[in-house]
DNA sequence: CACGGACAGATTGTCGACATTATTGGGGAT
DNA sequence: ATCCCCAATAATGTCGACAATCTGTCCGTG
């Protein structure tokens, strides 16, 4: 017999919400960098209670996406250029690891679905849908972690790249970079199914090479468009 | 000169002084490895309340030192031995790559302090002291970790490192261990004072490579020994 | 006019109380 | 005897209140 609550139940993962709308909204850019994040105001916003805020805080903290000082409160962290650069030089080298730990332990089931990445890859180049092109992208790779069986170093890599998020609309506008890139995940494939570790972990490295240098392209072009107001 | 501090992310007062006598008491072994963390106990045992305690497990959970599972508390992490081989292999790829920076960019103070580390270790090694040499191992790789200057790299196999405590222990006793480490330690630092990179990552690689045969040394002695019951 | 101390407002840190949810143990029906 | 359902219990999730701390401003002093 189920009794009637005398009040609308809150939400029940409260907590859990009020951490993945903050991330969402910093991803978003809700949240702009270095603003600042006054517990109160974020909870009202968000619906939840000071305590979910302040826990999901933590965990941002943790997770690099919010710097949290004592008695100071928080702000959403702005990764800085450099950062940002060395931010790609871990990823690059993480995943290269687990490039050729995946050429060794591929199954067919792997292959299977990273060909079928690559192939609707091809059809977003032809469409020039970037963004989507985008997504497949990041499929890739995560369908490349998984193949490789290494929790803890895909936990790193995923951990990196939801803090990488602020350059990254800027490195898929760059013209003729998704034809190249494209290129690069095939010679990618290639080696994975090949079977060959070292190739597939040179052509990893070469790939987030040529990332990097995009990176490198679209920080000097903001600053070039350096246009931005004081506040 | 200014160094790319690595900051440890700091939470308040009693906040912080839970997570740090949590965390301590987990690394040595008070907590015992799947242990049920009960909030309200935890927080008695340790003098502060039960918030405290709350952010300080979120904190760990992130850090991978406990697990969180939600409405169900939390219990102290036991890091499989496949994890301990996979946390180990990270980290000697990161530390190839920041022994690889460090070459290039190591001061001549970097140099000093890091011979100033080799000359102590030989006498610890004299004196037969695995415990005080184990120190001095901490701070060669810290040192070299600064000297790379790579915040986001340190900061990532710091956070390994404080993982695989459990195991640490155990590697330490393996006798002989020790002679081949200084010497190991030794080849790492020649590199690093000639400046070569690819010889100091290679000579990390395979000091790490060894550090993992001792591991899974380590862990087939406790196999053998497999006397003990699940808490 | 510059400097420094102290006050006021705002914000974070901590705690205890209450609601919600999992778990355990017992009782009854088959 | 076994299984299922349900109360009792224990632990977690959430909230509001209060204390501690920080920040900015105003005012008196030199």
């Amino acid at each position: 017999m189920a009794r009637t609550p005398l009040r609308e139940p809150v939400a029940p993962e409260a907590g859990n919400t009020a951490y993945r709308r903050l991330r969402e909204g910093i991803a978003s850019g809700q949240f702009h960098p270095n603003e600042r994040l006054v517990e109160a105001t974020v909870a009202n916003r968000l619906g939840v209670g000071r305590t979910a805020v302040r826990a999901a805080l933590v965990r941002l903290d943790q997770e690099g996406l919010v710097t949290l000082e004592p008695n100071r409160g928080a702000r959403v962290r702005l990764i800085s250029d450099r950062e940002a650069l060395e931010i790609e030089e871990v990823r690059a080298t993480l995943e290269g690891m687990l490039a050729r730990r995946a050429a060794a332990k591929a199954t067919p089931a792997d292959l299977r679905d990273l060909r079928q990445v690559i192939v609707e890859m091809r059809q977003r180049v032809e469409k020039n849908d970037a963004i989507g092109y985008s997504d497949l992208n990041a499929r890739f790779h995560q369908r490349i972690w998984a193949a490789a069986e290494h929790a803890t170093a895909s936990r790193l890599v995923g951990s990196l790249k939801s803090q990488s998020i602020r350059l990254q609309y800027q490195t898929i506008l760059r013209p003729g970079r998704t034809e190249r890139s494209l290129r690069e995940h095939e010679a990618i494939f290639d080696a994975l199914k090949a079977h060959d570790p070292n190739a597939a972990e040179e052509a990893m490295r070469a790939h987030l090479a040529e990332v990097q240098e995009t990176l490198k392209w679209a920080i000097e072009g903001l600053h070039r468009a350096s246009t931005w107001l004081p506040g």
